[in-house]
RNA sequence: GGCUCCGUAGCUCAAUUGGCAGAGCAGUUGACUCUUAAUCAAUUGGUUGCAGGUUCGAGUCCUGCCGGAGUCACCA
């Protein structure tokens, strides 16, 4: 089926199309001769006007963008071209650039279409650097309307933007649109790969070495979550895509490696939510003759980092708060967190029941017959919301803990802290286990305490203990959800702000 | 999955108690050779998310479905 305009709007542009065509003007060329961005062109006249005030040289230009905005006025025609660098005006008078290329100016072109303009630099009466066009040629003729967007500057510099496109769903549907239009969504993903950057070269400079490991895996674990499946026809296997990089990254501290990080996507087979994506980007890094002392102190000195990056400052704004990442951050354990917050000593109930009883008495709504460990996570979410400024919530208990080396002083508890930032869960690191037999012990025990209900426990992985029996160095590994930090860090409340194509059911 | 709210022109939104589906922008035609939310005049554009029902009459009320948002649940 091939595509029909679908409106008069595309009717109209279609039949612009048809004519250019006949007037044998190809609408998508091959070819592009840019000379200049746009912001280099109106630099390059700033430059030559300030040596020159009076009579700044000419600069010749050639410049290519999409067409944001256009005013016909009778026999001249201004417009903006948008680049990726920024806007410049365009003006085109029937006298520079003759009657039949004025009549395409005029008749054929849109908002939206991309053109290339070749001119020579000047200041309009009003005061804007302007390409005086003297040749145009269309570039990429767009068919489909995009939403149309006014702006004027006001005299305090900030834009008033006069119509939207801000259906939420259409946006993200269409993501291409949203970008089109709405700079800055794209401003968020430029921040975004500036923060991805910055965690690389932090990692990079501290001796890490980046490295990728399989999505496909015939066995998931390294987290606590559904996976999603999939199926190699040629090898007959069910495969399933990674809800973690936690033990391929522990296997390369096996094989000799001192420091690795990865970031990549991760797949969770679960509910969506605001801080819920099915799929994700993590970082995950492990070092060698290391602990969670270590991946304390390197959270706090990477997110400052970023936030210096992001903001020039050590605070950053998010949903009304100032969050400050200057380090040292604060550090409490899960125990001391519930006392404070809840009034609840877990110590005082040494059984899952007594716990749950107690919960309950407190007025939180429990669902019975969790294992002891998860009714603390339970009292421990009940807080999450609260932690604003950033916090290392440290020392879990070992029964929701498979991976974290016991605390010397409390066989119950492990050496692992989650970090909360603006009320959310923004990673989770430990004093790696690097004891074989241990590791195998927590595996059968998680195995035998979650084997019942609809979350089937996680198969043990054999080869991951094979692994560690050659010997683990001691190390601390950290793991960061990287979209949550880029919501922190560019002020969005959903997730999918910062991904660009977030997962949304099929339409019919 | 539960509950609440939402879905009207390409975009942003109106539409009284159930009573002729409208506006601005964009588009089209015309005027205008320094405009910038240009302006002025005229004008096109609708399966009101989909399917049923109630009614003389449904954008509006009812039922189901689709999609989205919020919230709760789920998330060792």
């Amino acid at each position: 089926m091939t595509w029909q305009p679908s409106n008069s709007v595309e009717q109209d542009r279609y039949d612009k199309l048809q004519r250019l065509r006949a007037a044998d003007i190809n609408p998508y060329p091959n070819r592009v001769h840019r000379t200049h961005t746009t912001q280099e062109a109106i630099a390059a006249y700033e430059q030559a006007e300030a040596q020159h005030p009076d009579a700044p040289a000419d600069i010749p230009v050639t410049v290519s963008g999409r067409i944001m905005r256009q005013n016909l006025k009778g026999k001249i025609y201004f417009g903006h071209i948008e680049d990726g660098s920024g806007r410049v005006q365009l003006m085109i008078r029937f006298n520079d650039i003759g009657e039949a290329m004025f009549g395409h100016v005029r008749q054929n072109l849109d908002l939206g279409d991309f053109v290339q303009a070749t001119g020579t630099m000047m200041r309009t009466k009003m005061g804007e650097v302007t390409v005086r066009v003297e040749a145009l040629v269309i570039l990429s003729k767009a068919l489909s309307p995009l939403p149309v967007i006014k702006e004027r500057k006001l005299e305090d510099g900030t834009i008033e933007r006069y119509g939207e496109f801000s259906d939420v769903e259409e946006r993200y549907r269409q993501r291409y649109t949203d970008l089109a239009v709405n700079q800055h969504v794209r401003d968020v993903f430029r921040i975004r790969a500036k923060i991805i950057r910055t965690m690389q070269r932090f990692l990079d400079d501290k001796g890490f070495l980046e490295v990728e490991t399989p999505i496909l895996q015939p066995i998931y674990g390294g987290a606590a979550a559904r996976p999603f499946v999939t199926h190699h026809n040629q090898l007959h296997q069910d495969l399933f895509l990674r809800i973690s990089f936690e033990l391929y990254l522990k296997r390369l501290l096996v094989g000799g490696f001192d420091g690795v990080y990865e970031i990549g996507r991760d797949f969770r087979n679960e509910g969506v939510s605001y801080k819920h994506n099915p799929e994700f980007t993590m970082l995950e890094l492990y070092q060698a003759y290391a602990d969670y002392h270590t991946m304390m102190a390197i959270t706090e000195e990477m997110l400052a980092k970023v936030a210096q990056q992001v903001s020039g400052a050590m605070t950053v704004s998010f949903k009304g708060h100032e969050i400050n990442f200057g380090p040292p951050w604060r550090r409490v354990t899960v125990r001391d967190l519930i006392k404070q917050h809840l009034e609840i000593d877990y110590n005082d109930y040494p059984t899952a029941a007594a716990l749950e009883e107690e919960m309950r008495k407190s007025g939180l709504e429990v669902s019975s017959g969790l294992p002891r460990g998860k009714l603390i996570e339970t009292l421990l979410e009940a807080v999450e919301p609260k932690l604003i400024q950033p916090t290392f919530v440290l020392d879990y208990p070992i029964d929701i803990s498979p991976f974290a080396k016991k605390l010397e002083s409390d066989p119950t508890h492990v050496e692992r802290f989650e970090i909360f930032i603006g009320g959310m869960e923004i990673g989770n690191a430990f004093t790696e286990l690097n004891d074989p037999l241990d590791q195998e012990a927590r595996f059968l025990e998680m195995a035998r305490l979650y084997r019942s209900g609809e979350d089937d426990a996680t198969p043990i992985d054999e080869d991951y203990l094979n692994a560690m029996r050659y010997g683990m160095p001691p190390c601390g590994g950290l793991g960061i959800g990287v979209d949550r930090v880029v919501m922190l860090m560019t002020n969005q409340t959903t997730i999918r702000e910062v991904v660009l194509f977030p997962h949304l059911r099929a339409r019919e």
